[in-house]
DNA sequence: CTGTTAGCGCTTTCAT
DNA sequence: ATGAAAGCGCTAACAG
């Protein structure tokens, strides 16, 4: 393996000294158009290339980068989510490198961005005290999560204020019999089985029952189709499904249209997600719409305000963005 | 805005040498456990983190970045090789920084990446001389796509080759007269129209026919919906359809069950990318499957190439992966 | 165990 | 228009 071309080399090979050769390859003037050419002719022979640490390094005009951590990319909420902090990370001069919980281990993966980023942003599955270990010192900005140690702000979203929300509109549009159908994942995630906070929020604000009509079934489209069967097989008189996300509520209405189901007619059917694949078929599925926008700008203008002082801010920020209902078609 | 804590702050604070708060930091051994509590301590009480780009100037174990531009967020297909591009990545020790190509220039943001990766990969939407400026001598690895400057390599996919072969195997099923449906953003993208090399390939092997059965659509589920409408309604003894892409393709496959045409039975429908997403949905879509986990390995089998020359290599590297027919439901 | 000395590769002064 | 000097902040190698 080649040593690599320093600038001394090029300097050398062009007959000038290094700070010509920075000259000719930064755009700085004070060079004759002769001698520019001809340094960096030099330098394309030699496969110079300037090293990007050593020009950090030295350069005034620090730059910020942050490490988003993606839950999964076969989640469009996840890929949706990406995207919009892309966007706005590139309008506010951050640079993003990425990473994704599923490609292999999580904390080898925080680890090794944690000696290229000045801040990680997004949703983590490691505990609390294994997190702190990865991150090593840097800050971190949970998304729709919390955690009070120092170092960790966070942005979260509301969903109960959704929920609370969604749950009276339904009943307005006349919905008598909420169901519900639930994520099964809280199930294999934890030895104790815990609910999902939707599910929580949504017994504590769906209209009085005798029983709770819930379901659970598989995070994707299909899962909430077997899921939507099994509900209306056990609660044939339920008129309303809030479902956990949107990719299974897309299923839930495919399902409800091959039972010749009428969507909203007979059954109202709202997820939770605001994807935008919800848009794209037919019904349009309603959905309480986490405002991917507000969360990225939120969780940046943390971001900002850490790099403000430095990242040398020591108390816990936080920010809450609420839910936005999203009437599509199938509610 | 607080001048940043450097390593020399802390040893001063400390009152120790800048290299027992480098032992400390690094877990480096031939350092006490008093001495290496406190001075972490102090590093904390002074928010101390090390400079990342000093770190990496100085260390030997010279760390790889790669630059990938992704076409656009909101297509399955890029952000599917996105995942797949970020899990094989990690394994080979390559950092990922991530720029779209949807969010604001291009151009800009390729050159703000420049400063900071070895390489880049990805879809471009930049001409050959537009990035070859961008880049500013960077390296290019080309997906799908093809230029034979110096410091260009790619991946190309055969995709006339994946025709050929779903047009026989259809007719092989007994399709008689094909029909394509085709995207109607080339007609946008250039003032001088040029068909998609999918619709060339497709008139190059689709059976004979008196007028070649296509009609153009947005690349959309909805836009493929209403393009099979179209095609049904103008060729009606059309019983098999190439679709530019998976996304339209499911738009079809539900238009034509609203229109109560049998899928596969009276009209087989075939995709082009191989969406994770055409398994989700009923019928299934089958699929000329353009292989993301082969494409993002053969780009980092050209990128560890380059990387093990230290990117001074300056033939252009070229690999060619080829299409998989998956044969789903829908056809 | 701890401190001293070099030097990574580049850009910024400041001379000439 | 060009060159010389002086560091950026950190870690490797060697002292003690």
């Amino acid at each position: 393996m080649a040593k690599r071309v320093t600038i001394n080399d090029v300097a050398t090979a062009a007959g000038v000294s290094r700070q010509t050769v920075t000259r000719a390859h930064n755009d700085m003037g004070d060079i004759s158009e002769a001698t520019k050419r001809r340094v960096l002719e030099v330098s394309a022979q030699l496969g110079y290339r300037p090293n990007r640490f050593a020009r950090n390094l030295v350069g005034r005009q620090r730059l910020r980068a942050v490490g988003l951590l993606v839950g999964s990319f076969s989640n469009p909420y996840f890929t949706e989510m990406a995207g919009a902090f892309l966007a706005a990370a590139a309008k506010r001069g951050w640079q993003v490198m990425m990473a994704s919980g599923e490609s292999g281990s999580e904390t080898a993966a925080v680890e090794m961005l944690a000696r290229h980023v000045d801040l990680f942003v997004g949703h983590f599955s490691l505990s609390a005290e294994e997190l702190t270990e990865a991150v090593q010192g840097i800050p971190v900005v949970l998304l729709d999560d919390r955690c009070s140690r120092p170092g960790f702000h966070s942005v979260e979203i509301d969903l109960r204020a959704g929920i609370r929300q969604a749950m009276a509109a339904l009943e307005a549009k006349g919905v008598r019999r909420m169901g519900m159908i639930d994520s099964s994942y809280s199930l294999r995630a934890s030895p104790t089985y815990s609910p999902s906070p939707r599910r929580r929020f949504f017994e504590e604000f769906a209209l009085e029952v005798p029983e709770p009509a819930i379901v659970v079934g598989e995070e994707s489209m299909a899962g909430g189709g077997h899921a939507f069967r099994a509900l209306m097989a056990e609660y044939p008189d339920v008129d309303g499904v809030l479902v956990f996300n949107d990719m299974m509520a897309i299923g839930a209405v495919q399902a409800a249209q091959a039972l010749g189901v009428e969507i909203p007619g007979q059954v109202r059917i709202l997820g939770v997600d605001g994807l935008t694949l919800g848009e794209a078929v037919r019904p349009t599925v309603s959905t309480i719409s986490l405002d991917r926008e507000a969360l990225v700008a939120s969780a940046l203008d943390i971001a900002d305000a850490l790099a403000a002082s430095n990242f040398t801010n020591t108390e816990s920020l936080h920010r809450t963005v609420m839910p936005r209902l999203l009437w599509r078609e199938s509610a």
